[in-house]
DNA sequence: GGATAACCTATTTTT
DNA sequence: TAGGTTATCC
C-alpha cells in the first residue's frame, strides 16, 4: 500500500479528543497507527509522552519496529507495552502503597492452578462438580471486571455457592506469597490510581497521548486503566474490530467498543472499510454473515481485488475422510502454490489430532501452531520455581513444589508437619527453616535434607542478589547443587529423559540469551518478570521461521491476525461450530464472530469441510452441518463432494506419483 | 516413594 | 480415543 486512503488519512490527521478507529479486517491499520505516531510526533508532541498498548509483545514488538521504520532512533523513547508488561512496571513502582512488596513475583498459570487446588481441597471441595478450572475462571473474571469477594457474595448467578470464600483465601494466599497473577497487574494498578490520585496524576503527566491496539478485546479494568490515565484531556486513540471480539470468555467486554462515545465523550468515529486482502466473494460472504449478529457496528468490508474464486464446501464421509480429502486437495494444489500458502482451521484442538495424522501418512510438511507450550514442560515449571523462590522467599507454593524435587526424603509427613506451624504461626516456609526447634520436630532424615535446602537457598539468595552474570550464577548454581543434574538423573530411567534434559538445557541457554541481551545488566527478577510476561507463542516464531515451508494447523482463535492465500476450515458442523456450550451459554453472536473471522484470513480461496459422521467420545455419530453454512449467500458458495473438489491428476502426474510411491515403499523399512 | 491401575472427561487460552 | 488425575498397592 503505497498512499493512504481517505479514511486511512482521516484517521491519521486526528490528533487529539478521543477517537475509535473502527478497523475492519484486513484494511491496513497497523499502517494507520504507525502513520499516526508519526504524525503526532510530527506536530511537536515528544514521543515520551506517547504510550502505546497492545496485548501481545509480538504487537508491540512489531509495532515498535515499524514506528522505527518511519521514525528513526526516536522512536525508542515512545513507549510500546503490553497491559500487562505496562501495569507491572507501575506497580513495580507503587505496589508498596497498597500493602505489597514491591518485589513481587507473578504467578503463572500452572501456578494459580495448583494454588486454587490447594485451597479448594483444604475447603473439602474435591471430586465430582468441583472443577478447579472452571472456579479459576469464575475469579479471573471477577477480577476482570473488577469485583471483590464481597461483591461476589451478593451475585446470584454463581455456579459455586463457595465462589467468594475461594476467592478470598485464593487473593490472600497470593497476597502472603507476594504473588500477583495476571488479573492482579490490571486490578491493582485500578486501585492505585484510585486511592492515590497523585501517582494517577504523575503518569497523566508522563503520557499525554494514548493509543491501545485490539481494543474489542478489553476488559473492564482496561477500560478503567484507560478511563483513568486519558483523564480529561482525553488524548486517547483505539483501534478495533466489534466483529472480531472472540475473547469474550476471557472477560473481554463488548460493550467497551460498543459504547465508546458514551465512556469518552465526544469521541470521533472512524471506519476503515476498504480491504486489502480478500477477494469481494469472501469479503460479500463475510459481510453478509456478521450482518446477522445483533451487538454490532455496521459496516460493510470492500476490495478492489475483483471477485475470484467462489467458496467452496465439500462434504466428507467421516472425520478420517476429511482430513485425507484435505490432505489430497493440498497435493493437487502443488506445485503451483507452495505448503506455507496453506492454513488448515478448527474449531477445537483435538481435531487437530486426525489432521496430522493424516497429513504424516501423506507426507506434508506442517506447523502444528499452539501446541503445548515449552514452559509447560514439568522441569522447565521446576526449575522456574526454583529460581521462583530464590527470588521470592515468601512463595510458599515454589517451596513445596521443589522442596522434594529430586527426591530427597521430604515427604508427606514433613510437609503436613510443616503447614501445621505454619497454620500456627502464620510464617511462610522460609521463615520456619529458620527456627531449630522446628526442625527438630521432623523426622531426622527430612530434617537433615531440609537443612542442607536452606544452605543452598541461602547461598543463591546472596548470589543472585547483584545483577548481571545471570547465566554462570545460575550454571554454577544448578551444578553445585545437583539440582540440574538431579533432574537429569531424575528421569534417566525413562525414555523421555533426555528431551528433558535438553529442555533444562534449553531453559538456561534462554538465561544466557537474556544476560547478554541486556549486557548482564539485569537481575533474577527482571528475567522472572520477562519470562512471565512473554508470550509464549515466541518459540512458535522461531520455528516458524526456521521450518520453511510447510501447512499451518491451527485454531481459529490462534489465527486472528493472520492471513494466507488458502483456507481451509475443518469440522463446520453443528455442535462443533459453533461450539455447543457456547451456544448452550447463550455465546452464538461470539461464535459467529468466530466464523467470521476464519472466513477474512482468506485471501484467494476458502474450501469449507464437514463430515456426515464423526466420533465424538470414542461414539460414532451422525452429524449435521453447521448452521453457518447456511448463512452464506447461495451464490458465492458450492457444495460438492471430496472427489469433484479435487482436480484429477494427468497421466503424466499420476505415474510421477506412482513412481514416487514406489520408491517410498521400497525405502522404507 | 514410586509405579501401576482405575477413573473421568473432553472450547477457545493474547498476558 | 487419549489425556490427565486420583487411588491403590508394594
Amino acid at each position: 500500500m503505497s498512499e493512504l486512503n481517505p479514511q486511512q488519512q482521516l484517521a491519521v490527521d486526528t490528533l487529539t479528543g478521543p477517537l475509535l478507529l473502527l478497523a475492519g479486517a484486513g484494511t491496513g491499520k497497523t499502517t494507520v497507527i504507525v502513520h499516526r505516531i508519526a504524525n503526532l510526533v510530527r506536530h511537536g508532541i515528544r514521543p515520551e509522552a506517547i504510550l502505546a498498548v497492545t496485548f501481545t509483545n509480538k504487537a508491540a514488538r512489531e509495532m515498535k519496529a515499524r514506528v522505527k521504520g518511519q521514525l528513526g532512533s526516536q522512536a525508542d523513547s515512545m513507549t510500546v507495552s503490553t497491559f500487562h508488561a505496562f501495569c507491572a512496571s507501575v506497580l513495580r513502582r507503587h505496589i508498596h502503597q497498597l500493602g505489597y512488596s514491591r518485589s513481587f513475583s507473578i504467578a503463572s498459570d500452572s501456578y494459580q492452578n495448583g494454588l486454587i487446588r490447594e485451597i479448594m481441597s483444604s475447603e473439602g471441595l474435591t471430586g465430582k462438580g468441583f472443577d478447579p478450572g472452571m472456579v479459576l475462571h469464575q475469579i479471573s473474571m471477577a477480577k476482570a471486571a473488577l469485583k471483590d469477594p464481597d461483591q461476589l457474595e451478593n451475585e446470584k448467578q454463581v455456579p459455586l455457592p463457595q465462589m467468594s470464600l475461594l476467592y478470598r483465601n485464593y487473593q490472600k494466599r497470593l497476597q502472603q506469597m507476594d504473588m500477583l497473577d495476571f488479573d492482579d497487574m490490571l486490578m491493582l494498578t485500578v486501585r492505585l490510581w484510585q486511592q492515590y490520585p497523585e501517582i494517577l496524576a504523575h503518569y497523566q503527566k508522563q503520557y499525554s497521548h494514548l493509543m491501545i491496539d485490539e481494543y474489542q478485546d478489553t476488559n473492564a479494568a482496561q477500560l478503567q486503566i484507560m478511563l483513568l490515565l486519558a483523564g480529561k484531556a482525553g488524548n486517547i486513540a483505539v483501534v478495533g474490530d466489534d466483529d472480531q471480539s472472540i475473547y469474550g470468555w476471557r472477560g473481554a467486554d463488548l460493550g467497551n467498543i460498543l459504547q465508546f462515545e458514551a465512556y469518552f465523550p465526544g469521541a470521533k468515529v472512524i471506519r476503515l472499510e476498504q480491504n486489502y486482502r480478500s477477494t469481494n466473494t469472501i469479503l460479500k460472504c463475510a459481510n453478509a454473515v456478521i450482518a446477522l449478529n445483533q451487538a454490532r457496528r455496521e459496516k460493510n468490508l470492500w476490495s478492489q481485488q475483483g471477485d475470484g474464486e467462489k467458496i467452496l464446501s465439500v462434504s466428507c464421509a467421516d472425520e478420517k475422510a476429511e482430513a485425507d480429502f484435505i490432505a489430497k486437495y493440498i497435493q493437487s494444489q502443488m506445485p503451483e502454490l507452495s505448503w506455507k500458502d496453506f492454513a488448515v482451521l478448527f474449531r477445537s484442538n483435538h481435531q487437530a489430532r486426525v489432521l496430522e495424522e493424516q497429513f504424516r501418512k501423506s507426507r506434508i510438511p506442517y506447523l502444528l501452531v499452539g501446541a503445548n507450550s515449552f514452559y509447560h514442560n514439568k522441569e522447565i515449571l521446576d526449575a522456574i520455581s526454583f529460581l521462583q523462590l530464590i527470588q521470592n522467599p515468601s512463595d510458599d507454593f515454589s517451596f513445596l513444589r521443589i522442596v522434594n524435587v529430586p527426591p530427597r526424603g521430604i515427604g508427606d509427613t514433613s510437609i503436613a508437619r510443616l503447614r501445621e506451624f505454619r497454620d500456627i504461626t502464620h510464617q511462610n516456609f522460609n521463615q520456619l527453616l529458620d527456627h531449630p526447634e522446628i526442625l527438630e520436630k521432623l523426622p531426622e532424615e527430612a530434617a537433615g535434607s531440609i537443612k542442607q535446602f536452606r544452605a543452598v537457598l541461602q547461598k543463591a539468595r546472596s548470589e543472585f542478589a547483584r545483577p548481571g552474570q545471570l547465566f554462570d550464577k545460575a550454571t554454577n548454581f544448578f551444578e553445585q547443587i545437583d539440582f540440574f543434574n538431579g533432574l537429569g538423573r531424575m528421569y534417566k530411567p525413562r525414555e523421555d529423559a533426555l528431551r528433558r534434559r535438553d529442555n533444562l538445557m534449553e531453559f538456561l541457554n534462554s538465561l544466557a540469551d537474556f544476560d547478554e541481551e541486556h549486557r548482564n545488566h539485569k537481575t533474577l527478577q527482571e528475567f522472572l518478570e520477562a519470562i512471565s510476561l512473554q508470550d509464549h507463542s515466541d518459540n512458535q516464531e522461531k520455528n516458524k521461521n526456521n521450518a520453511s515451508d510447510s501447512v499451518t494447523l491451527m485454531t481459529v482463535h490462534a489465527a486472528k491476525g493472520l492471513e494466507f492465500p488458502m483456507i481451509l476450515l475443518a469440522g463446520l458442523e453443528r455442535n462443533i461450530f459453533p461450539h455447543q456450550r457456547a451456544v448452550e451459554e447463550g455465546n452464538e453472536e461470539e461464535e459467529r464472530r468466530l466464523f467470521y473471522v476464519a472466513l477474512t484470513r482468506a485471501r484467494k480461496n476458502l474450501l469449507l469441510c464437514h463430515a456426515e459422521k464423526r466420533r465424538v467420545m470414542g461414539q460414532v455419530s451422525v452429524v449435521r452441518p453447521s448452521k453457518f453454512l447456511s448463512e452464506i449467500p447461495e451464490e458465492y458458495i458450492e457444495f460438492c463432494k471430496p472427489a469433484d473438489a479435487i482436480k484429477p491428476l494427468s497421466k503424466e502426474e499420476s505415474h510421477q506419483s506412482l513412481q514416487e510411491l514406489i520408491k517410498e515403499l521400497s525405502s522404507d523399512e
